[in-house]
DNA sequence: GCCGTTTTCGGCCCGACTGTTTTCAGTCG
């Protein structure tokens, strides 16, 4: 039901090749492969614009299997491959300490070929005895399948949205569907959901037409008909009856329950009655063909569907509220990669993108020189990427201003990856964590304050280095590293690559509360990615962010003015 | 399979970490 992305295709391939152990340098190509077209957002489309033959690592084989994926056709070699490997073991492999070498371990001397035998075997400490695993092996597998575990049935909200897009586009089509909305967690912007909800005016008499349409199961609930089904994800279809009712069940199947129950309270202060299949006056329904007439009913403000939760008061009409962030607002956004380090566009194709993005400017931050798995680059290699953006600025000094600068790495006790003499030439330096999450707490605590503290860091990169559904935050004290970026003026990340979104929206008010700028980050490692700011946007409205509170909504003229005061300061600290 | 101031063969990101070993393989970032 759920075709295969492109890039696992690849990734299943690569896995299967090393498992088989006949191809290993094949098997890299294919992994490699993968791990690049990762970083575009949509595969299909930059393979249809014939953009993939450029990129490193893309040659005739694996254009070849990514045309088959595109078109929908089977993948000769990869049916080869799965043929010749329990399908299991793929998800098996999947396990964090867990690679193509233990896998096959595992299967040929424990006959494990399935998740299931896996978790048995751990019970039973039957990993023990296999040559290359003691305790600690068997202490992370249980950990990664316990992770394994919690994750199940719960999505990213770009898996999220990109179902409730392409559902709702199927439902538009359907000759007795009126109107369609995406509504739930998603529209609520959660950046993790479980389902898809989404609500349709049809026909009066269409409802059993729509489960026949969708094959789903019919329910009913609260005097509404819902649809559900099985897509990428759970779907739940809520079915509107009346065209003026539609505002109303949008409001409540969007939530969140406590922004509802609120206001229900309100309704009834009035004398009101908010409920299932209308907002009712006495014995007269008031018709609310959009959500907008449920608030303005209620003598409200319409709140935000980012912001419909239950610690955000309602605003009543005639008070003033601010205004929040929104993606036009954006004039730039900071940390991106090119090919000098792990992206896959050059500095030229990053530009336009982003200034057909509307963007005044960005920011350039590759990856510093201990992250060598990942192109990092040397003193040298960035003097001569400062030259070329010089070169690049003065040659269209209208379009859209590339920023030097760097993401540094913080190392093991927050010092920074250069020199500082190396840091001033730059821009802008970001600093981030990419080794050594394991320190304890203390420690980690520790170094986030020292690396805010550094004269010439400038933002801090995403700064818990969660994975969502991958990797957990970082358990140390955000809240220090705040206070130590209110102490230092150092800004902290909104990173917006939807695996991320870190900070949260929780951290990010409490940035607000001090002071502290934020900055969204598309850490695009590609031209396409850059549309992940949409993501940023949405957290950052999420945590009650207004255009004051961002560092992207500043001019590039304002933007340079606070670098520079920032490495004047610098530059005072060093001669102190 | 991909790639090329190493260019049609012969290499292939590389250092750190971890848990397992008894000198290092496997995995990760």
């Amino acid at each position: 039901m759920t075709e295969r992305s492109v890039a696992e295709v690849l990734k299943r391939l690569g896995f299967g090749y090393d498992f088989l152990g006949e191809h290993p340098m094949r098997a890299r190509a294919f992994s490699n492969a993968a791990r690049t077209l990762k970083k575009l957002p949509d595969v299909a489309t930059a393979f249809a614009a014939g953009e993939l033959d450029a990129l490193p690592g893309i040659g005739p084989g694996v254009l070849d299997v990514v045309a088959r994926v595109v078109r929908g056709e089977a993948v000769p070699a990869l049916d080869d491959v799965e043929a010749r490997i329990p399908p299991g073991l793929f998800d098996i492999a999947q396990l964090k300490g867990l690679g193509p070498k233990k896998v096959r371990t595992l299967h040929d001397d424990l006959g494990v070929s399935t998740v299931a035998e896996l978790e048995y075997a751990v019970n039973e400490n039957r990993l023990l005895a296999l040559s290359g695993f003691g305790p600690k092996t068997q202490e992370g597998v249980a950990a990664a399948l316990a992770a394994l575990r919690a994750r199940a049935g719960r999505y990213r909200l770009d898996q999220g949205l990109a179902a409730a897009e392409r559902e709702a586009e199927r439902l538009r089509a359907l000759p007795f569907v009126h109107r369609v909305a995406v509504a739930g967690d998603v529209r609520r912007g959660l950046e993790i959901v479980e389902d898809v909800v989404l609500v349709v005016h049809l026909d009066p008499d269409g409802e059993p037409a729509l489960a026949a349409a969708l094959g789903g199961a019919r329910g009913e609930a609260d005097g509404l008909y819902h649809v559900v089904y099985a897509a990428e994800l759970p779907v739940r279809v809520v079915t509107c009856p009346w065209e003026d009712l539609f505002g109303v069940v949008l409001l409540r199947a969007t939530g969140s329950p406590g922004h509802v129950a609120a206001l229900e309270a309100r309704a009834a202060d009035a004398g009101a009655i908010f409920g299932p299949v209308g907002l009712y006056r006495g014995s007269e329904r008031v018709p609310c063909p959009d959500e907008g007439d449920v608030y303005a009913a209620l003598g409200l403000h319409p709140t935000a569907p980012e912001r419909r939760e239950e610690e955000v008061p309602l605003v009543a009409l005639g008070q003033s509220r601010p205004r929040l962030l929104r993606r036009r607002d954006l004039r730039g956004a900071l940390h991106n990669h090119t090919t000098a380090s792990d992206g896959i566009h050059g500095l030229g194709v990053m530009r336009d993108a982003a200034k057909a993005l509307g963007l005044g400017w960005l920011g350039i931050s590759e990856h510093s020189q201990s992250a060598a798995y990942a192109g990092g680059l040397d003193a040298a290699a960035l003097g001569r990427q400062i030259e070329e953006i010089a070169r690049l600025n003065a040659a269209a000094p209208d379009g859209c201003a590339l920023l030097t600068g760097v993401e540094s790495d913080i190392l093991r006790d927050g010092e920074l990856d250069y020199p500082a003499a190396v840091l001033a030439q730059l821009d802008v330096v970001v600093a981030s964590v990419h080794t050594r999450f394991r320190q304890t707490p203390d420690e980690m605590t520790v170094r986030m304050v020292n690396a805010a503290s550094q004269p010439y860091a400038d933002v801090i990169g995403h700064p818990t280095g969660r994975l969502l559904l991958g990797r957990a935050a970082s358990p140390y004290d955000v809240e220090a590293l705040l206070d130590a970026c209110a102490a230092s003026g150092c800004a902290v990340e909104l990173n917006a690559n939807p695996q991320r979104l870190d900070l949260d929206a929780r951290h990010l008010a409490m940035a607000k509360e001090r002071g502290v700028k934020v900055s969204i980050a598309a850490d695009a490692h590609s031209a396409p990615a850059l549309a992940h700011l949409d993501f940023g946007v949405t957290v950052a409205r999420r945590a009650g962010l207004l255009p004051e509170d961002v560092l992207n909504c500043l001019e590039l003229a304002e933007l340079r003015a606070w670098l520079a005061a920032r490495k004047a300061r610098a530059r005072g600290h060093a001669g102190a």
